[in-house]
DNA sequence: AATTCGGGGTA
DNA sequence: TACCCAGAATT
């Protein structure tokens, strides 16, 4: 079965219209990729003209200052992937005088570029004949092929990527790559995939054995680890206090309200105690509370936060600290937040 | 080789 | 709910 023939023809008939298809400029196809990573085309979409919009070329992106681009990339999650962008922006301009490298050797060094993202850009933008292996293929491969190993298993990848590699020339490397992608996404489908129409219909050894709904055999997940976030929200008339987290733990360097986090929701007494330990709140002030309480999923974690908000009743000074820092009214919009701090303050009226 | 890093669409 | 998305870095 001339496989490649076969699926780059009907991607070229069944291709959808999008704006990283339309270069080859490995720039763009850089901030494609690493956008796509774990999301959906239509959930990057937005994100990709927004962030080429922003930061149209490699030197605007090194000129930008982190807290810029996280501001763009707010919303979208894996953050780390803005941060390794920004770094390899600026190792670019230093080191490859401005020119983004376009070959899988060069590629694979920088930061935040693995096996996907090398063969992505080295196929789309230099003819490399590089497999890409992404979800996608595995699926694809794995029903019309009949791999039998686990998602996300190095045997599955391997074997996945040598199959592909017996395929793909240094014809049009990019465009095999992307029709084997694109079939994945709109016809060999997680879930009712269009397999009576599939042009694989009679080769497919899914198809063939009734295994289309057990293949690709999923990986064993464990259970989410569950976290308590205590936030403390002080409003007054100049700003609210915030901080921004550090790098290892969710949401690195972005910034949130001062936090508590303990094995469960706390009352607002042990609130008061502690942000008094933490000089948070002056202690001849008077201050009234309400809680807010959000449950917030992530893939690995279930999130309960509970965010006590504080007004005081007259007029006080904050202190800014090493730890704490007053933010504006206004700027608030443009700080870099979880979606969990973003919905809470879309959620409650406090920026008035 | 397993775990961790978000957020959202889909059935 | 559970699954999984144009994956990479860390442990």
């Amino acid at each position: 079965m001339d496989f490649n023939r076969i699926i780059t023809e009907w991607y070229r008939i069944n291709k959808r219209d999008l704006p990283w298809r339309k270069t080859r400029n490995p720039y763009f196809i850089w901030v494609s990729e690493i956008i796509l990573q774990q999301t959906r085309v239509e959930q990057g979409l937005s994100y990709y003209l927004r962030f080429v919009d922003t930061f149209p070329d490699v030197s605007a992106l090194a000129k930008a200052s982190e807290q810029q681009v996280l501001e763009v990339w707010k919303g979208l999650g894996y953050y780390s992937r803005a941060r390794n962008m920004h770094f390899t922006a600026k190792q670019v301009i230093q080191e490859f005088n401005g020119v983004f490298p376009s070959s899988f050797q060069t590629l694979i060094t920088l930061k935040g570029i693995g096996q996907y993202t090398a063969a992505a850009i080295a196929s789309i933008c230099s003819d490399e004949a590089e497999p890409v292996v992404d979800g996608n293929v595995v699926r694809v491969f794995s029903r019309i092929f009949g791999f039998e190993s686990p998602v996300g298993s190095t045997k599955i990848f391997k074997g996945v990527r040598e199959k592909s590699k017996s395929f793909i020339t240094d014809t049009d490397p990019g465009t095999y790559n992307q029709a084997v992608m694109e079939f994945g996404a709109l016809f060999c489908k997680p879930k009712n995939p269009e397999c009576e129409r599939c042009i694989f219909k009679n080769e497919c050894y899914a198809f063939k054995n009734n295994l289309v709904d057990k293949l690709p055999l999923p990986k064993t997940d464990k259970p989410k680890r569950d976290r308590w976030l205590n936030y403390l929200v002080i409003v007054t008339s100049e700003g609210m206090v915030m901080h921004q987290r550090g790098i290892k733990d969710i949401w690195a360097s972005l910034w949130e309200f001062p936090l508590l986090e303990s094995d469960r929701l706390i009352t607002v007494n042990e609130l008061i105690e502690w942000s008094l330990n933490e000089e948070l709140l002056p202690t001849e002030i008077e201050i009234v509370q309400f809680e807010k309480d959000f449950q917030h999923i992530l893939t690995h974690q279930r999130i309960f936060a509970r965010f006590f908000i504080a007004l005081p009743k007259q007029e006080v000074i904050l202190q800014a600290s090493a730890k704490w820092t007053i933010i504006h009214k206004d700027s608030i919009s443009d700080l870099p937040v979880s979606r969990l701090i973003d919905k809470f303050i879309a959620d409650s009226s406090i920026i008035d």
